[in-house]
DNA sequence: GCGTGTATTTTTGCATTCAAAACCGCGGAG
DNA sequence: CTCCGCGGTTTTGAATGCAAAAATACACGC
């Protein structure tokens, strides 16, 4: 028999069977970041309702966590809408996201073991690698599972679930913006050949603020971008 | 009329008259930091509807949503727990806070007017003449107002949100450890000494790092304390 | 033809209902 | 005496029902 599976108190990322209402949860946030709804559309609450086979009551459970999390808005007998970020918002996340980095490599350099450099350290090379080819959607993903493998290393639950929830409001956009600013890329490699050097040599102070400043050139990145996006527009 | 009250996008910590849900929200997570049920103990649903003068079914989104933020847990028909925090639960929370407060600390020294530093002078006096009085609840008071204005000074919501959501949940824990640390106390004087002269100095990394280590310093404190209380047991 | 006021439909928010699971007290077996 | 099992009660989780608000359709006046 599995363990109880609690909700609340961060254990919800366990891959356990969970209650119904956490799975809507899972189900609705991923069904969001994947897409399918427009930012600003409205959520059909009936429709989500047969497609998740349930009734009204669990989903909007779920509409109420997920807007706490940021992802949608409730607007007061008006229902739920797919959140529009503006671009201030998503400055705003990242401004805290590079907090969560800069905690992650502090904690990372102390608490990682060795076979975890080496798992990053492979990571990296493969990131290095799609980078070479070009191959934006490999280097993406490489991208994400490093500075993911880092923060799970800080071996902090509460950390990474902040971090999962922060990170699910923009990767969507996050992809968008490095597929459009290529020449941003060789910066961002040699910033990551600076955090693993770091890494290797658990210089925690460093890495902390290497991945710091790491995340705030992502964010005028991403925001450069936008604001192109919003004036070609 | 108000304007529309947006809940989700982080717009929940306005005053306005908000909708049930999220009045809601807010009334069981103040009843739970003041403490009214003791922590493990189920959460009287019917009792709480009465309270309220609610029916069941906002009580319970409002208990998933308290518990997506981690102040209770939610058992599969078991109901709800008021979350016992372990001491590792502390210690994770007071890292993050940490990273909340090293990007508050940046922010604000380029974010804040001149009259926002002179607030915080002030406070700072104020708290300074509390601990010399020995005045450990205005203390502890003027101590929080100091942080959270620092937090506010960085102009980012999402931080503010964020950080509001993480102390919930060490409030009443952090004034107790305060209380039986006074010996701690001079020590915490000179690292807010030293933040007051980098905010004054607009230094923003110097403030960071000294407030990262500052909460660092004190998750150390209070972790202690906790070893000890459940020593003591 | 276009804007406006009104009636109808839909959607929302909350209360209530209902089945199922957990709790509890008690009796019996070991 | 302790442990297990069993029926009744309580509590939980989810579906449904119902009133109110918003969206929509539509007719009327300009």
């Amino acid at each position: 028999m599995n363990t109880i599976t609690r909700i609340g108190g961060y254990e919800t990322l366990n891959s356990a069977p969970a209650s119904l209402h956490a799975d809507v949860v899972t189900r609705l946030r991923d069904y969001l970041v994947e897409g399918h709804l427009l930012p600003g559309a409205r959520i059909p609450e009936r429709e989500l309702c047969e497609r998740f086979e349930i009734s009204r009551t669990p989903l909007r459970e779920a509409l109420k966590v997920v807007a706490a999390e940021g992802l949608i808005e409730l607007l007061p007998h008006r229902g739920a809408r797919v959140r529009q970020f503006t671009e201030v918002d998503i400055r705003n996340l990242f401004e805290v996201i590079a907090g969560y980095d800069f905690v992650a490599g502090r904690l990372a350099c102390a608490r990682i073991t060795d076979d975890g450099i080496s798992a990053i350290e492979r990571l990296h090379l493969e990131m290095y690698a799609a980078y070479l080819r070009r191959e934006l959607t490999d280097y993406f993903r490489l991208n994400q599972m490093i500075h993911l493998a880092i923060v799970d290393a800080a071996a902090n639950p509460v950390l990474s679930a902040n971090y999962a929830s922060a990170n699910a409001a923009i990767r969507r956009l996050r992809f968008s913006a490095n597929l459009l600013n290529r020449d941003r890329l060789s910066d961002a490699m040699r910033e990551h050949e600076g955090m693993i050097d770091a890494l290797r040599r658990r210089a925690g102070e460093e890495l902390g603020l290497l991945m710091y400043a790491h995340m705030q050139t992502k964010r005028d990145a991403v925001c450069e971008f936008m604001r192109e996006q919003a004036d070609a527009s």
